[in-house]
DNA sequence: CAGGTCGATGTAATCGATTCCACGAGGAGG
DNA sequence: CCTCCTCGTGGAATCGATTACATCGACCTG
């Protein structure tokens, strides 16, 4: 592969002159760089990236370690992070996590081992000794959806309170009074703001959330299929499962077809986070949607701030209630609707349109 | 950041030893080898990737070039792709390609660009310039899922027309005549091949495919809408859809639902790709899988093999049809049953019950 | 005991770029 | 006409590793 050398050969020049070309340098006459790109052109020399790298100590390169890259969530994410990382000039290495920290601290490890220039992360646990030793020492980090308390990082999150209170408030007025909810790991914010969100959620209503409604998944189907047939075997089951993310839905959807039962005249179902898939699965899943494009570009643009010097600012983006058929048809007419907003504009790549919300009608205002 | 000339000093040695004990060369005394360990443990010093590969000439890095990161057959591909890259000790940076060919070119060139060892390829078009050049400047390549003809490179693909002519053996016993195949853009191998085997087994049965009965779509669920609509819209409306992946069967599931009619009963609609979610909509959708887990690893397998100056070998894997409830029940018991093997072991991660096939029972045996 | 071999180590070249510094030519100003 | 910038350019150092080659004892063998 032609090196820098036999461009500087082959249009006359030094390997100096032709680096000051390539880079824009303003100081070459306009004879050498002509010369310079037409030898380039002729021998189709690309720079090694490599080289370039070890030399001025930037890779142009940001690191992602997500938690789980089959969860459509952090699909989009990662996509919407590639976009945004691209229009800025760099490009992106992303590394599954897979929930697990073992996996999590080996990306991290090779990530830094490349010299990325900035690192996003959404930490899958308390946070692996390196990841925090590396915040430490200074490399640009920015966490996004999850991150860890205590450590002195940006952080681009959607704050899903508001949501859960809506809600709430959207299955109350359904009549319904036995809410249980699928939580996350504790180890990771996530996990733990849902199931506080949701629990002062219904004591707004007056309502409690015994511990029995509290089942332990993982973020993963097995784990939601697993927690809602113990909620199902109780004594009293709930009337509604609350998914803490779309991956234990799933498997909550599972678990209630398994058992001849119907959504939601059986039981009600509703999932943090929303993908497209969730409108044609039987019955459409209510769901909270997050901001996803924006939180992952948002991420970008403040680490690059802080790979440039700048502070990089965390940013809190709000998430918003889609309501859907899995909790059932609202009484008639009456019952004080919440703010309610059926898929605004939204660039995910699967349908969108108004029909969206399927056969059955709403009565609009 | 510390280097290894300060891991030389710490231990009182030369950087040349440091260098032979972290490559576990054999000549090195165990004395000089425990103070150089120690020297690194407690400087916490990572050897510079970065550096050493300018060196070596080699990145121990593989990139993936994929159509659509958002379509979750690309997704599982890229994630048991980096499994077996790290098994290998490889990472792997993956390029998002979106189905443009703009894209691509742009991933292959920055992939090149650093010097990535090898790269896998599922190419959105006939092969942008680059990657052809690569190819014939001898850079490890294997096409994974999709291929350009006439390019001297490792294909590892799955065989789908033996599963086509189970599904429209499946579809011909059910009583349907009148089928119609969203296609894939012809630019790519797998757009052309799954319209071919699908009108070769209708031949099979005697039954033609006519032009209006072929859509043109472009692998995006968009398409596969807009495709539908104009079916629903002829005279003689199929009365199966046939979709080329499972993208553009939702955007099929979509418009169905649109003009509110029912499938089965009103018109059937079976897919290419088996995802997950497929299990959990309304109905669960027929569809042909590829042992995407399998093909991953083998790709990934082929191109070490050719980094590492071996052959590399072309793989072809057999495609199989699951039945589910999208194209109508098999009337009784009767009927040529077609080989169906039913979900067998798959490591997908979401849910995988003997149940999957939910409430409708199908006469076993 | 001389010569040869082998193991452990250090010195320095090297990978392919960027960039500091020195140098010469040409133009402006005194 | 001389001095002093400025501009364009090339030579060489540099980034942080790997590795060919040289060196130096110690040990083996005839």
């Amino acid at each position: 592969m032609a090196g820098i050398k036999d461009v500087a050969a082959e249009a006359g020049v030094s390997v100096a002159t032709v680096s000051r070309v390539l880079n824009g340098h303003p100081s070459v006459s306009a004879d050498a760089r002509t010369r310079v790109l037409a030898a380039v052109q002729a021998l189709g020399y690309r720079p090694n990236a490599v080289a370039r790298s070890l030399r001025t100590d930037q890779t142009r390169t940001l690191g992602l370690v997500i938690s789980d890259v089959m969860n459509p969530y952090f699909t989009e994410l990662a996509r919407s992070v590639e976009e945004e990382a691209r229009a800025l000039g760099y490009s992106v290495i992303i590394g599954n996590a897979d929930e697990r920290p073992d996996l999590q601290d080996h990306h991290v490890t090779t990530l830094l081992d490349r010299r990325i220039d900035g690192l996003l992360v959404s930490p899958t646990d308390g946070g692996s000794p390196r990841m925090l030793e590396a915040a430490r020492a200074g490399t640009p980090m920015v966490f996004v959806d999850r991150w860890i308390p205590g450590v002195d990082v940006p952080v681009v999150r959607s704050d899903g309170a508001a949501a859960v209170r809506d809600l709430v408030a959207h299955l109350h007025g359904l009549g319904h009074r036995r809410l249980a909810i699928i939580a996350g790991p504790a180890a990771t914010t996530t996990g733990r703001e849902r199931v506080d969100a949701f629990r002062e959620a219904l004591t707004g209503h007056g309502l409690a959330l015994p511990d029995a409604y509290i089942g332990q998944g993982d973020f993963q189907a097995a784990s939601g299929r697993r927690v809602t047939e113990g909620f199902l075997d109780l004594p009293e089951p709930p009337e509604v499962v609350f998914a803490a993310d779309n991956l234990m839905a799933l498997g909550a959807l599972d678990a209630v077809r398994a058992r001849g039962l119907r959504i939601p005249e059986d039981i009600a179902l509703a999932a943090f986070d929303d993908i497209p898939w969730f409108t044609h699965t039987d019955p459409p899943v209510t769901a909270i949607a997050q901001p996803t494009g924006d939180l992952g570009r948002a991420a970008v643009r403040a680490l690059v701030d802080r790979i440039g010097g700048r502070p990089g600012e965390s940013v809190t983006l709000p998430a918003r209630l889609v309501v859907r058929r899995s909790c059932g048809e609202p009484p008639a007419a009456a019952a004080p609707r919440p703010p309610v907003n059926q898929s605004p504009k939204d660039q995910s790549p699967v349908n969108q349109s108004p029909k969206d919300q399927s056969p059955v009608q709403r009565s609009t205002s």
